[in-house]
DNA sequence: GACATTTAAATGCATTTGCATGTACATTGC
DNA sequence: GCAATGTACATGCAAATGCATTTAAATGTC
């Protein structure tokens, strides 16, 4: 295999680099912008807004989010400092908590979702179309198995 | 449009943070592995050694790099510090620095690149085909314009 | 049950980042 | 020429991150 060839890999995984970088920061301007927290912040309380009152071991987060053990730990004490979030001592294994969004949490939350969506809207749909966005799917998933 | 076509997008927008994290954490893995220095210190040296004892402004490379003028500032003092490039006065414009790579600069790209490489490879090589490789550079692209 | 091992989460400390501002030089308009 | 404005880069300080370790509880072994 010559090097030309190779540099298509090398040149897709630039591209893949650069790309993310563009698409995040517009949407952490577009966060910013309108005095909203940011985007790690929204990932958390979709995740715990989803748990339907059920609350959401930290543990789980972790992997979900790929977000390392220390770093959520800390992301969780900011978002609980706002308000956003309660942890509680989980009964059935008290070395861990459980945690639930708060009112205001979930408020916060329907303000970040419509910016955000503008946000990943304004890039996306004006530059792909439906069947582009569904292959760009397809190949991206190939990337995390 | 109904929500169930927008998920496509914001599927998306998943599917590429997902990934490039996916890779980028392989890639900094391997780095640390082999105890070389972070990804963002390839990059600079990889432009410095590029412009063949040119010598290359700061604010060419912020860029290039996508970095913010301070994160570029400090990330070339600390690959300074390690003694991979060197700052120069600009003669022409003294206001800035020309930065050139040095001979341990060069030689830790080097050493990197191979690592790099086949980090890259191992993902892209193996579940991407050509063909599918450049559709997706293709694709990519245009979320940058 | 007592002890070693594993797991969940928090934290001290060093490094890195973000934001705002500072410093020095260049350029523009008069 | 020189005051005003703009540009290149650095830096003080606060916040976030990474790494290693700690704390506390669960689980496994005997």
């Amino acid at each position: 295999m010559t090097n030309l060839d190779d540099d298509i890999y090398e040149t897709a995984w630039i591209t893949l680099a650069q790309g993310h970088q563009a698409v995040l920061d517009k949407i952490e301007n577009a966060l910013k912008s309108a005095e909203l927290p940011p985007l790690g912040w929204y990932d958390v309380l979709l995740e715990l807004s989803r748990s339907e009152g059920e609350g959401v071991r930290a543990f789980e987060l972790e992997s979900r989010l790929l977000l390392p053990q220390y770093g959520l730990s800390r992301l969780l004490d900011r978002i609980e400092k706002s308000g956003f979030l309660e942890r509680q001592v989980c009964k059935s294994d008290r070395r861990g908590k459980l945690l639930y969004i708060t009112r205001s949490g979930e408020a916060i939350r329907q303000k970040m979702w419509p910016v955000y969506q503008k946000a990943i809207m304004d890039i996306f749909e004006k530059k792909l179309s439906r069947t582009e966005a569904v292959k760009f799917i397809q190949t991206l998933s190939k990337l995390r198995v």
